[in-house]
DNA sequence: CAATCATTTCCATAAAAATGGAAACATGGA
DNA sequence: TCCATGTTTCCATTTTTATGGAAATGATTG
């Protein structure tokens, strides 16, 4: 992952709406939420919502499909999943390293030996 | 962890600067770098590293200590530990995880059963 | 091909963040 | 104390981002 790909995540994540949304997603899972359920949740108007969820979609936090009339907005959690694995990235050389950031860098190093 | 605290530190590392900074404090391990090195390193007039360094101090990502007429900077694995947990929190319920993720929120049940 | 409902684009406005030169403020050494 | 060096504050400017009403677009049903 390039630093530009990686701060588009963190912007995209950056603000209270777009986090909330997010983790709605992560929690809803592959299904997703369409936009409207999304709005009445978390409380903002249809058009802020859609220039938020632009933004996910553009740092390519979330996927959309359209489903009858309703757009459904769902997490990328392949993408999630890289950005934590970048933050963690050049972490635990001088064992600084906490648990969960360990575990990530451990997952990370155990996939770079089989691949 | 609030919402708002992660806003704050996602906030901080979504800039590339700062991002890089970060970074490369967390290489650079709990001795941290001094203002001027980081600076020389990255690239940027001290004006404004400084202004980046207090965004980091002020979400908590780094520490500051003074060390003669240097001050010192190093990161704050703990903070990054908190967000990456964050960040995977409400994850893996339906089984949509992925490698790191899941190591992340399997060390957070981990620690939540033992606490 | 209406009528309807979901979502997005347009737009103006308001608010926040990034940049870097110059000056001020430490700190340590002569 | 005076000087050199490291770092920060001040400040004006530019750029980016957030907000939400109104109108436009897209999709489905009868």
């Amino acid at each position: 992952m390039e630093i530009q790909s990686a701060v588009k995540a963190l912007l995209a994540l950056a603000q209270e709406t777009r986090l909330t949304v997010f983790r709605l997603l992560v929690a809803a899972g592959p299904e997703g939420m369409n936009a409207g359920a999304i709005a009445a949740t978390v409380g903002v108007p249809a058009a802020t919502l859609s220039f938020h969820l632009k933004e996910l979609l553009h740092a390519g936090l979330v996927v959309a499909r359209q489903d009858g009339r309703y757009i459904f907005y769902s997490a990328n959690f392949a993408a999630m999943d890289d950005l934590i694995a970048y933050l963690a990235d050049n972490c635990c050389q001088g064992g600084s390293c906490l648990p969960k950031t360990a575990a990530v860098a451990a997952t990370t190093k155990r996939r770079r030996q089989t691949a």
